[in-house]
Order: structure tokens, then C-alpha cells, then sequence
DNA sequence: ATGTTATTGCAACTTTGTTGCAATAACAAA
DNA sequence: TTTGTTATTGCAACAAAGTTGCAATAACAT
């Protein structure tokens, strides 16, 4: 459906994804946001961002779901394709601006693809 | 823990994956096997089964856990780094037996991935 | 200032998967 | 074959993530 609304409720969820750069779990933002939103009213808000073009979302290893700010993406047409990199130490999600190369299969018709890469990332990296 | 006793929910289990070639979820599993087997026996053998190194899983578009059986994998080690193919038309997903090339990335390190391609699947493919 | 309707909160529900525990079944050893 | 040990199973209850229906509230166009 989209957003239609300019609410309070959106502006503190909008907020969230201003202050980090990162992806952020749906189950993450309820518990940041557990004394001012219902839980029901974040995954709303969620849908209708992503409907928009303004999110884009997907799952982690967990089978949860994780939501990103979008770049080039419209109400038309999500161009969220590239690849996430989830840290297997400090479990923090965040999208890799590049190109993974997906080959032709034969009598296939390819239409998108999810790659989840698992590793140390920056931060963690360095520690050890 | 693996596998220790051969037993007939074991049987059951191995069967569905015998006939078949292509993934299975492990709900698809509990509504095949209901009226033979508890759902709690169905997990616990698909978990052992995957300790074992027999099946390996995976995340389906819907966040559902899928299985399918491991080709060069044993108890110490799982090789299923290999793409899987979700059909977008009739929801099968399969293992494709290819190798996609996952770059380097600068500062982290990457120790696996996980992709799902979405497209039309060969007979899918065929009817239109 | 007012009327319409999108948005919200709440409670109840659904789906997928997990846990504890007593009963049962595999199977090694006698 | 029988017996004893313990892995496996089924059941019920639980848990986590997400959804739905509905009445109350808040945006906002007029």
C-alpha cells in the first residue's frame, strides 16, 4: 500500500535507519522501539516503507527478517540486488555495494537472486 | 548428535528423500509423513541426518527450512556451498550443481554464503 | 472547525520450530 | 533368546516471529 500518512510512528521508525548505517532486524527495531510502538504498528510501517522503495528487506541466517535503506530503488521497481554480509561474530548485517556475477543456466529463466555472505566484518576483522 | 540406531522413522524419513531429487521443506516433510510420524521425531532426524553430513539446509524465500541431500559431505565437513534454485512458479528448489564466485572483500573476512536464485525452473520454463 | 479515512494499539491467532518427560524400541551382551 | 541399557519417539506445552480483525485515534483535505 504505501505510505500515505506523515505520523509519528513513521518518523521515529525513519529515524532508526538515519542513525545507522547498517541493516536492522524487524526484531531489533521492536525492542529499540518497545516503549513508543507496538509491535504490530513497526511491521506496518516496515511493509509500507518497502513498498515504497524506501527499504528493502531480507533474511538473515536466522530466518529473520532485516530491512535496509534503499538507493536507487522507486515504488516501481527495487533494484536491491547486491549482496549482504552478515558477521558471524558480532552478527551485524550491512549491504555490500557490489556486483555478484550470477551465470546463465541452461532451460532456467533467472529472475533475481538472494546471496548472504558469511564472515568477521570490518570491526571484528581487526580484533583478532 | 547424528544418527546412532537405525529405526523405522529413520526408514520413513531417508524414503522421501530417496524418491525424490530436489529439496524438501521440512514442513512439505511433516505433511507427507503426519500420519506416521510426529513432527518433533521429523526435526530431530533432520537434524541428526544433517550432523551426519546425509542432508545439508537451507533458507527458502519464505524463511522455511529446506533439505536436501549432500553429495561429497561427511560428519566433519559440509560442502554445500553450491546455489540453490527456487522456481518463483511452482516453489520447488533444487541444488545447482555450479560454482559462483564470491569476490573479496577488503577488512572482512569471508568464511561461507548462502545463495537463492529465483527464476522459472525447467518444466515451468517449458509451459510458456 | 469538521468529516473522512489512514493509522494505531490491543488481543487473539498462526506458523514454524523447540523442550521436557515418560513410554517405547534398538541392539549389545549374556 | 532373553535381558539391560539407553537412544528414540510421541505428546503436550512452550517459544519466537509475524499476522489479522476491530474499535479508537490522529492526519489532513475541505
Amino acid at each position: 500500500m504505501g505510505i500515505v500518512r506523515k505520523t509519528k510512528s513513521l518518523e521515529l521508525v525513519l529515524n532508526e535507519f538515519r542513525c545507522e548505517k547498517t541493516a536492522i532486524s524487524a526484531i531489533e527495531l521492536i525492542k529499540r522501539l518497545y516503549s513508543k510502538l507496538n509491535k504490530t504498528t513497526i511491521y506496518r510501517i516496515l511493509e509500507n516503507l518497502e513498498d515504497d522503495g524506501v527499504l528493502h528487506s531480507f533474511l538473515g541466517q536466522e530466518g529473520v527478517r532485516w530491512y535496509a535503506m534503499c538507493h536507487n530503488c522507486s515504488k516501481s521497481k527495487h533494484n536491491d540486488l547486491h549482496p549482504h554480509f552478515e558477521c558471524v561474530n558480532c552478527g551485524k548485517i550491512d549491504c555490500l555495494n557490489l556486483e555478484v556475477n550470477i551465470p546463465n543456466i541452461p532451460n532456467r529463466k533467472v529472475s533475481s537472486s538472494q546471496i548472504l555472505i558469511q564472515g568477521k566484518c570490518e570491526e571484528c576483522y581487526d580484533l583478532k
